[in-house]
DNA sequence: GTGAAAGCGCTAACAA
DNA sequence: TTGTTAGCGCTTTCAC
C-alpha cells in the first residue's frame, strides 16, 4: 500500500552527500562521527556539503546500528510538581553538556504507568534511566517492580533517586536524615521545642526517614515526642491546612510547625492566617524542597535546598558512567542546605 | 518442545520469536502490528512466546523501516512554569490515549536552544511537533525563526499555542481577548473602574491582545486610560511586586489589579499586603493561568482557566491528524473561563 | 586513508 | 495465509 507522503521533499542522508562530494558513505560517516580520520581536504569538502544542506543524520539509524543511543529515560512521578520540574530541567542541561539527550515521561502515581513506561524506554533503547520518584520512594520496595528492575539492569542502568532494595540499581539521594537535622537544629537554636511535623506519608522512605531524625532530636534536646504533634497526610496544601487546623486546636500549641513540603507548608501558612496568628512571631513555619513556592508565599518560607543544579549533575553523571559501563557508587547522598527567609524566628515563648 | 534459553545479556528480537514458533520473522511481524491476517493457532502460539519474552519489538528498528515513529516532540518555553507543565501532562496523557508517546524539550528563552531542539526533533524522527511558548509567543515573528519552520513543514507537521506568520504551522490559541475580557466585565460588574494592569511584555502577543482588550473594554463603558496603570515586566512574582509597590504609591490608587499570570499576581499580593491594604476589601487582585498557585496563595486567587485537559487534547488530536495526513484547521481557539476565588469581590469606592 | 559489504531489527512489497 | 526479499540510514569491520 502506497503511504501518502504529504511533503515532496525527501529527506537527504549520508549518501546523497557522500555522492555529492564523490566519496564513499563511510568517508562520510567517519567525518561525522569522528571515529577515524579522513582526509582534510575531503573532511572539509563533506562538512561544506553538509553545511549546505543543514543535514542531519538520523538518529534512529544511528542508534540501530550503534550501540548507544545517547539518549537517557527519565521518569518522574509528575513534573507537575516544581520539585520534579527543577530537577529534570536540571538534568536536561547536565545531559545535553555531555552530549546526551532526555526523555521525559510521568508515571502520576500509577504503579501500571510505571512499569509501562519502563518498557517504553527500552523499547526505545535509551542508555540509561533515571527514576525520580513513584515506586522508588517507598520505604518497603515492591517486590513486582524490584524485579521488573532487576531484568532491565541486565542491560540498562538504572539510576534511582530513592532506593530499590535487591537490585542493582544505582541510588542518588537527597541526605533526609541530613535535611531534618538542619531544620530541627535551626529551630531549637531559636528556642523552639513545641514543634509539630505536618504532612507526608509514612510509607514513603525520605518521610520516614525525617519523622525519624526528628525523634532523635528531641531525644537529644530532652523534649518529649507528642503524638498529637505530627500529623500526617499528604503532600499538597490541602493537608497542610487540614493538619495545621487540627494541631492549632489544641490547647498547647506549638510554636513552631514544620511542613514535609513547600506545598504542605502554604496550607500551614493559610490555617494560621486564619486563626489570625502572626508569622514568625506567633509561629515558625519550615519547610522542605524549596521550590519557588517558597519564594512566592507571604511569607516567604524557610525551607530545605537541595542544589537542584548539582543533584541534576549528579544523575546525569551516574547515569552516564553506568551507561558507559564504568564503575558507579552504589549509593551517592545530595547534601541540603537551609534557605532561610521569613517564615522562621525566635520563640517567643 | 521448548527450549529453554536465557536471554540474560544478549536482546531478543523478532527472528528468536519466529524461529521458536517455527514461523518467519514476517509473521510474527504481522501479529505485533495486526497489519495482516495470520492463522488463529499461529498467531496464538507466537503471542504466548512473546508473552514469555515479554518481548518488545524495537522502536528504533520500527521507526527506521516505517514511515511513523508514532512519537510527537514538544518543545516548552519552561517545563518549571505549572502552566507547561499542566499543559504538557495533558499532552501526554492524550497522546497516550491514541498510541503515540511523547518527548519533552525546553528552550528556557534563548532562541538558539529552540532552533537546536527542532533539529534534535528531527532527527529523531518525531512525527510531529508541538510547540508550546518561545519564539511563537512573539508578537512580531522572528524572520530566522519563521524560515527554519516553513523548512520543516515539509516534511513534519508543526503545530504551535502561538502564531507563526508565514509559515503553515497549525495554531492552536487561547482566545486572550476573551479572557481579558472575561476580567474586565467581572471587575466592572463589581464596580470597579480604576483597574491596573500588572506584567507582562508588549511583545509577547498573549499580552499585546490582552491589553488591546483592556482598552476596548475601559472605551465600552467610557472610561479613560491611564498610563500609570499599567505597568509591564516580566511574567514573575518581583514584576509583580514592584509593579504593584509603583502603583499603590500613586495618590489615585486603582480598586482592582490584573495581573499578567498568577506568578505575578503573587507578588502583587505580598505589595498589597505590606501596605496593609486587605484584599478583596481595599483591592481586589485577578490573574491569568489558573495554576495551582491561584490555589495557594492567600487569599486564593480569581483566575482565567484555559481546562488544560481539553487544551492538551485539541493539541495532540491536532498533532496525529496532521501527521496522518489529515485536513486540519490553521487555526483553533480555546476558549477561557474565569474561577471565581477570594481575591476579587465588590468594589467600596 | 578509503570503499565495499555486512548488519542493526523491523516492515512491506511481491510471490507463492 | 505465509515466506522471501528488499530496504529504512547509519556504523563498522575488513580489505586494499
Amino acid at each position: 500500500m502506497e503511504k501518502e507522503r504529504l511533503n515532496t521533499a525527501r529527506t537527504i542522508t549520508i549518501y546523497d552527500i557522500a555522492a555529492e562530494a564523490g566519496v564513499s558513505a563511510s568517508t562520510v560517516s567517519r567525518v561525522l562521527t569522528g571515529s577515524a580520520s579522513v582526509r582534510k581536504e575531503k573532511k572539509e569538502k563533506i562538512q561544506k556539503i553538509i553545511e549546505k544542506y543543514n543535514f542531519k543524520p538520523n538518529a534512529l539509524a544511528k542508534g540501530l546500528s550503534d550501540t548507544a543511543t545517547k539518549n537517557i529515560g527519565i521518569i518522574a512521578a509528575d513534573v507537575r510538581n516544581p520539585y520534579y520540574s527543577a530537577l529534570f530541567v536540571s538534568c536536561e542541561i547536565a545531559a545535553e553538556k555531555a552530549g546526551y539527550s532526555v526523555g521525559l515521561v510521568n508515571s502520576l502515581g500509577f504503579s501500571e504507568r510505571e512499569k509501562n513506561e519502563l518498557d517504553v524506554l527500552l523499547q526505545q533503547r535509551v542508555d540509561a534511566i533515571i527514576q525520580m520518584g513513584g515506586s522508588v520512594d517507598d520505604l518497603i520496595t515492591d517486590d513486582s517492580y524490584a524485579e521488573k528492575i532487576r531484568g532491565i539492569c541486565d542491560n540498562t542502568p538504572v539510576i534511582v533517586t530513592g532506593k530499590l532494595d535487591k537490585t542493582p540499581a544505582h541510588s542518588v539521594v537527597i541526605d533526609e536524615s541530613r535535611a531534618m537535622n538542619l531544620v530541627m537544629e535551626h529551630l531549637i537554636g531559636l528556642g523552639h521545642k513545641k514543634i509539630a511535623l505536618v504532612g507526608g506519608e509514612m510509607r514513603v522512605a525520605s518521610t520516614f526517614n525525617k519523622y525519624k531524625m526528628y525523634q532523635e532530636i528531641l531525644r537529644k534536646y530532652g523534649i518529649e515526642e507528642r503524638g498529637e504533634y505530627v500529623v500526617n497526610g499528604t503532600y499538597d496544601p490541602e493537608t497542610g491546612y487540614d493538619a495545621t487546623n487540627k494541631i492549632l486546636s489544641l490547647d498547647d500549641r506549638p510554636t513552631a510547625i514544620i511542613a514535609i513540603n513547600d506545598f504542605a507548608a502554604s496550607g500551614a501558612l493559610r490555617s494560621i492566617r486564619e486563626h489570625k496568628l502572626y508569622i514568625p512571631e506567633d509561629i515558625s513555619v519550615v519547610s522542605f524542597d524549596n521550590t519557588y513556592i517558597a519564594d512566592l508565599t507571604v511569607p516567604k518560607l524557610t525551607s530545605v535546598d537541595y542544589d537542584y543544579v548539582a543533584y541534576g549533575e549528579l544523575l546525569i553523571d551516574t547515569a552516564i558512567r553506568a551507561a558507559e559501563g564504568k564503575e558507579v557508587e552504589k549509593i551517592q547522598k545530595i547534601d541540603p542546605r537551609l534557605v532561610l527567609r521569613e517564615s522562621s524566628g525566635p520563640c517567643k515563648e
